[in-house]
DNA sequence: AAAGATTCATTGCAGATGCAACAATGTCAA
DNA sequence: TTGACATTGTTGCATCTGCAATGAATCTTT
């Protein structure tokens, strides 16, 4: 008899997919992080990324996240919100333009961003080690996937 | 003055943070991947993984597709439910056990399969002849980020 | 200056998600 | 056999998400 011919097909394998290891492995990245800010902190991932950015950046607009974070405004405008409640973060209105929120942190926003990142950075770290030399490989990668679109 | 010595706090920046990033590229991955399905077929992620299990794996329950996807046992269920109400998946009891639910792809569900997996392998081909040969790095390094946790 | 177009942030809404509760069924030891 | 415990699948519920609509402010054009 002959060799059993592959037939991409009938073999198709969803663990063997791309675009689903991809997905499962962001996700399991993702809950374990948010897992220890979670509890550590009681913030979400779209708070810290509000949080990381207010860092980096000083004084912002929600519109200013938006675009660098790569996040929907409404989600931004949310964790905002509740940054605001639970004080670390103050909202005020941009006098130059009315229509901006000027997002900035708190005193307190401060005090937790100096304990967070550590954590961040740390987490980071744990997860490069595991990967070892396939770091730099796994960065090469995402950046491929993350470069602009093409337009055509 | 003395060179500026490297704060990785201060320093820190959100768009270099792997566990953002490989969130990002998952994120533009997928939305692009259930963008095509969505369109081209009318089905959801969810969806999709339950056929692509079923098409892999025959007659299968709940509870396989929930170990062997990652999937949520409530979301194996639901998309199950959205299959079958579609007509491309039937439910049936298990006579030897009473509690399983015995899921198949009815003749309509192989047919859609049958059109379904060219595009998803074909989006892998793209995907792959985009990152060149990074992409058996990427492989690699998803591969250590969903080996089995350590127990430690 | 005024009308129309554009930008910004918030909110309503529909859909998806994860967790926990639940009912139905099965297992196993006494 | 019976009664405690485990497993399976569904559903209720609270939350999150993205999109679109909205209201407020600004810009543009005439």
């Amino acid at each position: 008899m002959p060799d059993a011919a592959p037939d991409p097909i009938a073999d198709f394998d969803l663990n063997a997919f791309l675009p689903y290891r991809l997905n499962a492995a962001a996700a399991r990245v993702s809950r374990a992080f948010a897992e220890r800010y979670r509890r550590e902190f009681g913030i979400s991932i779209a708070e810290w990324r509000v949080l990381a950015h207010l860092h980096a950046a000083g004084t912002v607009s929600v519109r200013d996240i938006e675009a660098r974070a790569a996040m929907e405004k409404s989600k931004v405008s949310r964790a905002a919100s509740r940054l605001e409640a639970a004080g670390y973060v103050s909202k005020a209105v941009n006098d130059a333009d009315r229509r901006l929120v000027q997002l900035s942190l708190t005193r307190e926003g401060r005090a937790l961003v100096a304990r967070l990142l550590p954590v961040a950075i740390r987490f980071q770290a744990e997860l490069r080690e595991s990967l070892g030399p396939r770091a730099e490989a796994l960065d090469a990668a995402l950046a491929v996937l993350l470069a602009p679109r093409r337009e055509g």
